[in-house]
DNA sequence: CTCTGGATTGAC
DNA sequence: TCAATCCAGAGG
């Protein structure tokens, strides 16, 4: 895991096809992950690139510190940070492929269908009942964590640009896995 | 204190 | 294409 987590563009195709579990007093929600976005040191589409904030803090961790914030008055987002303590690094997690607890997930997202259950940021939070409190805890002892999932090889890793941001909108670090029908968007 | 805009989503 | 909805961050 630490090698994984040792950059976010590493993380970030690193991660895909690890099963993040989140578990809850209700049960067992998880699902592999199969779309990320790197946000880097530096990076001026990244909230850590302003330097450290009460909110962005948590990015400025360990590896393996969760960051979750709110954005657009009703979503939250959650990230994984990578690379050295104080970086600012982090990897946007944007989808998931629904394994543990969909019957949770339907309710929280008030849906019915899988492929649309995790298929983006927001969505992902949402289907796993996750929020700020969770900002700053960290996937080595936490509720939230992260085991081997699927294995996936560089062929089947496609990479793009990240979705949703004014700055540094060129930069081709968005990746997820081919022809997996619970991605976000092509 | 006020103002602006956002790593989104779902409805039209 | 656009409104919903509210907080972080910037500026006065």
């Amino acid at each position: 895991m630490k090698t994984v987590l040792k950059d976010a563009l590493v993380a970030a195709k690193g991660l895909l096809g690890y099963k993040l579990v989140y578990e809850t007093p209700d049960g067992r929600i998880s699902g592999y992950i199969v779309e990320t976005e790197a946000y880097m040191q530096g990076d001026p589409a990244s909230h850590s690139t302003k330097g450290r904030t009460s909110r962005t803090e948590p990015m400025f961790g360990t590896p393996g510190t969760i960051y979750v914030y709110f954005t657009y008055g009703m979503h939250y987002c959650m990230n994984i940070v990578t690379g050295e303590k104080d970086h600012g690094q982090a990897v946007l997690i944007r989808a998931l492929q629904p394994v543990d607890g969909i019957e949770i997930m339907k309710l929280n997202r008030k849906t019915q269908s899988e492929f649309k259950l995790i298929n983006g940021p927001g969505k992902l939070c949402q289907a796993l009942g996750i929020d700020k409190s969770l900002s700053g805890s960290h996937i080595d002892n936490g509720p939230l964590k992260l085991e081997k999932g699927l294995e996936v090889v560089e062929s089947n890793i496609v990479t793009s640009t990240r979705i949703g941001i004014r700055r540094a909108v060129d930069m081709p670090w968005r990746f997820y896995i081919k022809d997996n029908p619970y991605v976000s968007r092509l």
